[in-house]
DNA sequence: CTTTTGCTTAAAAACGGTTGCGTTCATTTC
DNA sequence: GAAATGAACGCAACCGTTTTTAAGCAAAAG
């Protein structure tokens, strides 16, 4: 004794009218007769009738649904755009599929593979490094992509983000200013654009502005965690850097638990600048100096441009800066 | 010149067989001999056909997909959760749709009517309250739910927890036995089930236990953020409490640094003991004694026991509680 | 050699909607 | 009063699968 089902046909029947018709007072078709509108209304609330959005999506090609790769929900930066994201998409009737892709490039393609099937009218990327394989997917497809919080370097797709040049560059400034000569660089995979090609730009460009010759041995790649950060301290202190540019929050907080247990006092004998904003830099003691990356907005942001790509409107700009800041704490002097 | 998107009637019609046969070698249909089968799928291989799960969906009236509410990503604590789950969602071929709620009770009804427009084969749902609106729309529904991290009173639902009685008590017999006469309980909301009932309860019991009378003034009740805790921790001292249990870790991150930040020594002068054992606990210093609840775990077997309610297989039981621990660290003597 | 049996496969009916097109019918217009 | 207009609405094709039913056919059985 199934708890049978109601479809449309079963209101068209009730409300003698057309199968067409619900359809129509269902989406808003302004071509019904108000009282019409009002019969099929009340049949609708009186057999408790719930439109079918699988059927739905299939006749019209629309699921309103989009889909959204992330890294890893548990990271606070990830998840502070996936709020943002998944705020607008709300906004705007969408709802997200969320699938982590812990930045491998085989699940990330399994992944899009079966977003696509599953006909998601878009989707958001996050994650620093755009394989050639899922840059192959991308140009493939033809549902509208964007990046969020990440570049794209022949900008195929959409993308939010911000001007990561102009960001560490003037972090590392701020360092050399007060005082520092030797600023480290501890960054992701320089084989990653964002780090490789934008930070490591910035990075040197300040260096070069200040009259201070750039020393390879001053930048070191690392995972991005709290525990990479606790290992990677003591290579920092040897290799006499006396500031650091930080390019995640988790992986600063270790660096800073790390130079605190080893008696060395931030920001007096160390500096650091991290780079997300995210809660953690308010929680450490010191609190952390950061770039200031609107990492809500991006997402928000990013989700807008694709509400746009899939309506087709007429975008300005396929790639979409947003400002940054340096939010000065304690770990600077 | 759209690129038509190609069927299986394409791919029927290019191999010579009918959408029957295209449909079970697609599905794994054991009923095909072996030389049409390849043919099938050298085809599908030629066309790069991808089937349509939209039309799969409405056809089988399953769509491989979950809807998963929760109360914000951002919250590591439910994070964690949703890591859980969606790994174990992965592994058994589905895909979460994720959906903040806020804990807000109308935005939950919303997204819980709309994630059942859109036929998901199961819910996870997250947050410490279960309106009576939301437990309504939980009876009425015949789709298998779980939820994950919290508790059903009148277990209707699935659901995965810990014994936050037991877990509570033990913190707090903890506290005492290191010499503190004066507990503090600082937790969500106590018209929350998992807060008065169960947390209230588990606090009482431990000091009962030891023969300490219970003190109203003694339990408080916060937001659980960073900043309330910064803002609670002068009544905290007020109070005369010299060590407290703390129901989340932002919020335990923020009196830790509230005693700091005013002079008082963690743990010689005041411990702390939080709930969930998230990062956090780590990255604080002096790091947190936190109660370990397996977040990631819960996830993980909420999932599980989610898919199992949608084939339909026997459940030994309803609601599953997992072991905690507590794990000690810096914040307690 | 005819009848069963069992494996493959084809045909076609769902699944629950959307939507273009055509029809109906009450109003206007001449 | 007949013709034209336009608003409401019904018809039916279609969306891309799954799944039931039955047919075809070769091998086994009698």
């Amino acid at each position: 004794m199934e708890k049978q089902t109601i479809t449309i046909y079963d209101v068209a029947r009730e409300a003698n009218v057309s199968m067409a018709t619900v359809s129509r007072v269902v989406n808003g078709n302004p071509n019904v007769k108000p009282a019409t509108r009002k019969k099929v209304l009340e049949v609708i609330d009186k057999l408790d009738y719930r439109p079918n959005a699988v059927a739905r999506g299939l006749a019209s090609k629309k699921t309103t649904t989009v889909g959204v790769i992330i890294p890893d929900v548990t990271n606070m930066f990830f998840s502070s755009l996936a709020r943002g994201i998944d705020d607008v998409a709300t906004m705007y009737k969408y709802n997200i599929i969320l699938a982590n892709s812990d930045e491998n490039s085989q699940k990330e393609v399994q992944v899009l593979n079966t977003l696509l099937a599953k006909q998601v009218d878009g989707l958001i990327y996050m994650g620093n490094d755009i394989s050639d394989n899922i840059r192959q997917e991308f140009s493939r497809s033809k549902t509208p992509i964007v990046l969020a919080g990440s570049v794209d370097p022949d900008e195929q797709v959409g993308s939010v983000n911000i001007d990561y040049v102009a960001a560490v560059e003037a972090a590392t400034t701020q360092l050399i200013k007060s005082g520092s000569t030797q600023v480290a660089l501890v960054t992701g995979s320089l084989a990653q654009p964002i780090n490789g090609q934008y930070r490591l730009q910035g990075y040197k460009q300040a260096l070069a502005k200040a009259g201070l010759a750039y020393d390879e041995s001053l930048v070191f790649e690392s995972e991005y965690s709290y525990h990479a950060g606790l290992a990677l301290f003591p290579q920092l202190q040897k290799s006499g850097a006396t500031a650091a540019i930080v390019g995640d929050d988790e992986l600063a907080v270790g660096l800073l638990d790390a130079a605190l247990d080893a008696g060395v006092k931030v920001p007096e004998e160390f500096e650091i600048i991290t780079s997300n904003n995210t809660k953690l830099t308010e929680m450490a003691r010191p609190q952390l100096t950061s770039i200031d990356q609107p990492l809500y907005d991006i997402g928000a942001v990013a989700m807008r441009l694709l509400t746009k790509m899939m309506n087709k409107e007429d975008i300005d700009a396929k790639t979409i800066r947003l400002g940054f800041d340096i939010t000065t704490r304690q770990s600077t002097k």
